[in-house]
RNA sequence: GGUCCUGUGGCCGAGUGGCUAGGCUGAGCUCUGCAAAAGCUCCUACAGCGGUUCGAAUCCGCUCGGGACCUCCA
C-alpha cells in the first residue's frame, strides 16, 4: 500500500495528509513572476519546484487546475503604497509602452520555462486582464467594512480585521510584533493604520497604466489580482496556493486577509513555499550583484561560473534539494551533479538493451514503492533521486551478469523510469529522439562492429586506433563482457 | 533590534528516537588484451556543552556559527 501524500502546509508548520477538496479536482495557484525584467535562476526553483508538485498530482491521477498569473501591473516598487510601479518605470526607462516590456519579458519568461522543461500551467491570467474583478473585489471588501477610501485610494483596514482574525497566522507573527516592527514612512498620512495597505490606488496624471474606476482613476494593488484570479478561476475556496518563502509575511498573509475581507472564507487550505536559491551562502539578488540568468549558466559566460551545464542538470542540480530547504549554488555542486546526472541517464540507455533472464534477483515492487513513498512525503525529490540511483546500480549490474532480471522486471524498470524520471521530475534526456542521433548511432554501431572484428583478430593497434580517434573528438567507447557501447565525454 | 529557520562525513545533500540515505571526490579490489565504464569495499558524519530516555543526529535547555523576513524580491 503506497503511504497517503502528505504536505508540509506553512498555515500550520506541519505536515499533513493531502486531500482535495472536491476530488478528483485539485486546484493550485502559485504566485508568478512580476514581468519587468528576466527572470534569475532563483525564481526558476521556484517554478520548477512547483512543476513538480504539478507533475506528481497529475500523476497520482488528479484533475490539476493549475493557475499561475503574471504579474503585468500594480506591482510597486516599494511595498509601502508609494513609489513607482515596476513596469511603467521600466517603461519610462527604456521609452517603450507598458505592454512592451509586459511582452518582451513574458515571452522571455515563457521561453526560460520551456527551456527547463516547466510545463505550463492551465491558466496563466494578468493582472491588467483582470481589472474588472479587481474593482468588483475592492468594493465589496469596502460594503463589509475591511476597506476605506481616502482621496481615490482604497486601503485594507488591517487593525480592524486582525480584531477578528489571525492577520499574522501564515508567518507567525502577532499583530503587536507586526507594528513594532513597522516604520513610519513618509507621505502615508492617509492610513488610519501603519499595516494598512493598498487595494486600489489612485493614479497621478502622469502614471501610464491607470484605468476607471469608482474611485477615479488608478490601479489595483500588488495582493489583490492573486485574490481575485484565484477566486475566479478556482473559487472561493481551493486546495492549494504556493509560491516563493518571500512572500509569505506581506503578500500572501495580505491576500488572505483580502479574501476573508471579500467572502469570509480562508482562500486555500495548503500553503505551500519553497525556500531560496542561494549563491555562496546569501540569497540569490540583483542588488548583491550574485545573480544570473539561465542562460548565462547554461553557456557557463558569466564571472562566478566555471562553465556551462544543459538544462537538464540544472534542473536535475535543483531537484537534489528537498525544496523547504535553501539550495546553495556553487560550480563544485554543479559538477559533482552532473556527473551524477550523466550516469542516471546513461543507464536509460542501458536498460534498453538489456537481455531478460528466466530469474529475478531483485525486488522492484520495493523499488517502486519507496519511490512513491519517498514523493508522498511532501515531495521528497532527493529520496527519489537516491531510489532512482538503486535502479542505475541493479541495471548496470544486470549488464553485467550481476543480477538477474527476468522480463517482467525489465517492463517494471521502464515504467519506473517513465514515470519518476520522465513524468515526475520532467528529466529528459537531451538529444533524445533526434533524428541526426539515430544516424549516429547507426555509423557508430558500424565503427565498433569493426572495431570487434579487429579485437578478434587480436588485431589491438587497429581497434585501439579507432577508440582513441573517437576518444578525441569526444566520444567514449565502453566495453562490456559481450557488447561495446558508447557514449559523449 | 524583533520574528522565524538552520548548522550532518573532503564537498553537495536526505533523514526527526533504535535499522546502509544518495550523489560527487579519494584509496583499494574485481572484470578486461590494455584503457574506459561498471560492480564491490573502505575513508562510518551528525557545531559545542548539559539534560530527558533503556537508547538521540533526531526531543528539551544554553552557548557559538550561518541564513531569511521585518524594505522590492520566487
Amino acid at each position: 500500500m503506497k503511504n497517503p501524500l502528505t504536505i508540509y502546509n506553512t498555515l500550520t508548520r506541519k505536515k499533513e495528509q493531502f486531500y482535495p477538496l472536491n476530488p478528483p479536482m485539485v486546484g493550485l495557484y502559485v504566485c508568478g513572476p512580476t514581468v519587468y525584467s528576466d527572470v534569475h535562476l532563483g525564481n526558476c526553483r521556484t517554478f520548477i519546484s512547483f512543476d513538480i508538485i504539478y507533475r506528481y498530482l497529475l500523476h497520482l491521477g488528479f484533475k490539476v487546475r493549475y493557475v499561475r498569473n503574471i504579474t503585468d501591473a500594480g506591482h510597486l516598487e516599494s511595498d509601502s503604497d508609494h513609489g513607482e510601479d515596476k513596469i511603467s518605470k521600466k517603461a519610462k526607462l527604456s521609452q517603450l509602452e507598458p505592454m512592451e516590456i509586459v511582452q518582451k519579458y513574458t515571452v522571455g519568461f515563457r521561453e526560460v520555462m520551456n527551456t527547463f522543461n516547466v510545463l505550463p500551467p492551465s491558466i496563466e491570467p494578468t493582472a491588467t486582464g483582470h481589472i474588472i474583478e479587481q474593482i468588483e473585489m475592492t468594493k465589496k471588501i469596502l460594503e463589509r467594512g475591511y476597506a476605506y477610501e481616502v482621496n481615490g485610494t482604497v486601503y485594507f483596514n488591517v487593525e480592524k480585521y486582525a480584531a477578528e482574525q489571525a492577520y499574522g497566522q501564515l508567518s507567525g507573527r502577532n499583530l503587536e510584533e507586526l507594528l513594532d516592527n513597522t516604520r513610519d514612512l513618509d507621505g502615508q498620512n492617509e492610513k488610519k493604520g501603519r499595516l494598512d495597505f493598498a487595494l486600489w490606488i489612485k493614479a497621478k496624471p502622469e502614471h501610464l497604466m491607470q484605468w476607471p474606476s469608482p474611485w477615479g482613476m488608478g490601479f489595483p494593488g500588488w495582493h489583490l489580482e492573486c485574490s481575485a484570479m484565484s477566486t475566479k478561476y478556482l473559487g472561493e475556496q481551493f486546495d492549494i496556493h504556493g509560491g516563493g518563502m518571500d512572500l509569505v509575511p506581506t503578500h500572501h498573509t495580505n491576500e488572505i486577509a483580502q479574501n476573508i475581507g471579500y467572502c469570509g472564507k480562508s482562500p486555500a487550505r495548503f500553503w505551500i513555499h519553497t525556500n531560496m536559491l542561494t549563491v555562496n551562502g546569501q540569497k540569490m539578488s540583483k542588488s548583491l550583484g550574485n545573480s544570473f540568468l539561465p542562460h548565462e549558466l547554461i553557456s557557463g559566460n558569466h564571472a562566478l561560473l566555471k562553465k556551462g551545464f544543459s538544462p537538464m542538470c540544472i534542473r536535475f542540480f535543483m531537484l537534489m534539494t528537498h525544496y523547504g530547504s535553501t539550495l546553495d549554488f556553487s560550480n563544485d555542486a554543479m559538477e559533482a551533479a552532473e556527473k551524477g546526472f550523466a550516469r542516471l541517464i546513461e543507464s536509460r540507455r542501458t536498460l534498453d538493451q538489456l537481455h531478460a533472464s528466466p530469474n529475478s534477483s531483485v525486488n522492484l515492487t520495493e523499488l517502486q514503492q519507496k519511490c512513491y513513498n519517498a514523493m508522498n512525503d511532501d515531495f521528497n525529490t532527493p529520496v527519489l533521486i537516491a531510489q532512482l540511483f538503486e535502479a542505475v546500480r541493479i541495471i548496470n549490474s544486470a549488464a553485467n551478469n550481476k543480477e538477474q532480471l527476468n522480463a517482467d522486471d525489465i517492463q517494471l524498470l521502464k515504467k519506473i523510469y517513465q514515470h519518476f524520471l520522465v513524468d515526475v521530475l520532467g528529466l529528459q534526456a537531451e538529444l533524445e529522439n533526434d533524428k541526426s542521433r539515430e544516424a549516429l548511432n547507426g555509423v557508430m554501431n558500424y565503427l565498433i562492429s569493426l572495431r570487434n572484428d579487429a579485437k578478434q583478430r587480436k588485431d589491438f593497434p587497429a581497434s585501439d586506433a579507432i577508440r582513441n580517434h573517437l576518444n578525441s573528438i569526444g566520444i567514449q567507447i565502453k566495453d562490456n563482457k559481450e557488447s561495446s557501447t558508447w557514449t559523449f565525454q
